[in-house]
RNA sequence: GUGGGUGUAGCUCAGCUGGCAGAGCACCGGGUUGUGGCCCCGGUUGUCGUGGGUUCAAGUCCCAUCACUCACCCCA
């Protein structure tokens, strides 16, 4: 038997619905914001995501899926969308239209990572990104949307965290400083955070190692380097947060894993996710679009873990399985062929109709309609066929109504109907 | 990449110090000659993850490998 790939995995009918849903949820949520949606390509060169995320970070050493295509060219499946965003926003000239420019995507994303609870080596992100906006204003609305949309979907114990990482101008202060302090804990530390202290210094910030936060705690904190406008910036996207009513919490040690973030970072956390906690994060990266050889543009977005969300939310997948509306229980060969085009009616008039095309008793149709969750059985035999009536099952009340065959696809379609309960 | 746990029927799992591969659920049929859920009776379903090894004999012991899973790492 052929498996799929480890880290891969399939979406099965039952869960897929409720996927939608919560895709639903979160389009209607972004459009009601003013983002509109872009569709990125899976597949672009390596050197976007070596130039936006950072040659020293993980996803770029250890967890792409490079490989040369058939000519030689170097691409990469891609593992993340901000990358992508940005370069087509370059490309396009978007912002020759507008500077301002809010998107959406959703869609799979892949890293070569070891999979855990809540991490594939294909796993989807919702996306929202918001591009030639300065004012801290926008950062809060970024985090309120998300608070929003975790409460319609009924996430529980949700979290807040936030933090400041500073500008070109206050943050190499900071590293600095931070670097000095290190040299002389090197012994305390574990061998990783030996290792990041020469790399990448604010990872150590983050370490999760009981000896290695003790050794942190007189460590220099980012917040206290602010430079006057990124402290400004900070202040006001607190305030706002306050007067929006979200909880947060301040967090100095919040790092993000990408190089391109500056000034606003968070992430929502919750529990009942194990070590994975985190589902969704993102910040300011107000450097990248030159970075990538655009224009000198602020810009900010968010990522949502879709995978994470879906086992996160507080909603019962029994709710978004798509019932039929109707079963249509045909005994006999000759009560299957009419059964067979009424179904096909039924359908073009708006009315989900399910049937057995198998010959089974009638006591195992019966069966296999409650299991389908129908809300009506018709039962078509020979002898309605005869007495030119067939009878139609609530299976709720168990009345039965007994439909003449005049007209019987818009008299079924009616009575279907008046049954539904009003959304 | 590192470490722990787990792989037996479609699903959930039992299977003792090696000795004929099992149960519940599900499914199919019957009781009820044409009416679901409850009850009763009967039936189908297996590369015991895969490949080696030890043994008269391996689901069981050993080695390897694959997959799942949890944690580290990293991240959403």
């Amino acid at each position: 038997m052929i498996q799929l790939i480890r880290g891969f995995k399939d979406i099965l009918p039952g869960e897929g619905e409720l996927w939608q849903h919560i895709e639903k949820t979160a389009v209607a949520l972004f459009e009601a914001y003013g983002f509109s949606e872009i569709r990125l390509p899976l597949l672009e060169k390596s050197e976007l995501f070596a130039r936006s995320i950072g040659e020293d970070t993980d996803i770029v050493e250890k967890e792409m899926y490079t490989f040369p295509d058939r000519k030689g060219d170097l691409v990469t499946l891609r593992p993340e969308a901000t990358a992508s965003i940005v370069r087509s926003y370059i490309q396009h000239k978007l912002y020759a239209q507008d500077p301002v420019q809010k998107f959406y995507t959703i869609g799979p994303m892949f890293r070569r990572e070891r999979p855990q609870k809540g991490r594939y080596r294909q796993f989807y992100q919702i996306n929202a990104e918001v591009l030639g906006v300065d004012s801290p204003l926008i950062d809060a609305q970024l985090i309120f949307m998300l608070v929003t949309l975790f409460s319609r979907l009924a996430v529980k114990d949700v979290e807040v965290h936030l933090n400041s990482l500073g500008c070109p101008a206050c943050r190499p202060e900071f590293k600095t400083a931070l670097s000095g302090f290190l040299i002389g804990l090197k012994e305390k530390l574990c061998a990783d955070c030996v290792r990041r202290s020469d790399r990448n210094p604010l990872r150590v910030l983050d370490c999760k190692v009981p000896s290695c936060r003790e050794a942190l705690t007189g460590a220099p904190s980012l917040l206290d380097f602010l430079c006057t406008d990124c402290k400004t910036h900070f202040q006001t996207v607190q305030d706002a947060l306050r007067r929006l009513e979200i909880s947060f919490t301040i967090n100095s040690r919040l790092v993000r894993g990408l190089d391109y973030y500056t000034r606003t970072t968070f992430e929502i956390q919750t529990r009942s996710l194990g070590a994975q906690n985190a589902i969704a994060g993102g910040g300011r990266y107000d450097g990248l679009i030159q970075l990538l050889g655009g224009p000198d543009m602020p810009a900010i977005g968010f990522a949502i873990g879709f995978d994470r969300l879906v086992e996160v939310a507080g909603l019962d997948r029994c709710d978004f399985i798509n019932k039929p509306d109707v079963f249509v229980a045909a005994l006999g060969a000759k009560s299957m062929q009419a059964a067979f085009d009424w179904s096909c009616a039924l359908g073009l008039a708006g009315v989900t109709a399910e049937m057995d095309l198998t010959g089974k008793s009638l006591k195992s149709l019966m069966k296999r309609a409650d299991r389908l969750g129908a809300a009506y059985v018709l039962i078509v035999g020979a002898d309605e066929l005869e007495k030119g009536e067939v009878l139609l099952r609530n299976m709720a009340t168990k009345e039965q109504t007994a439909v003449p065959l005049t007209g019987i696809v818009e008299k079924v379609a009616v009575i279907v109907r008046s049954g539904r309960r009003p959304l």
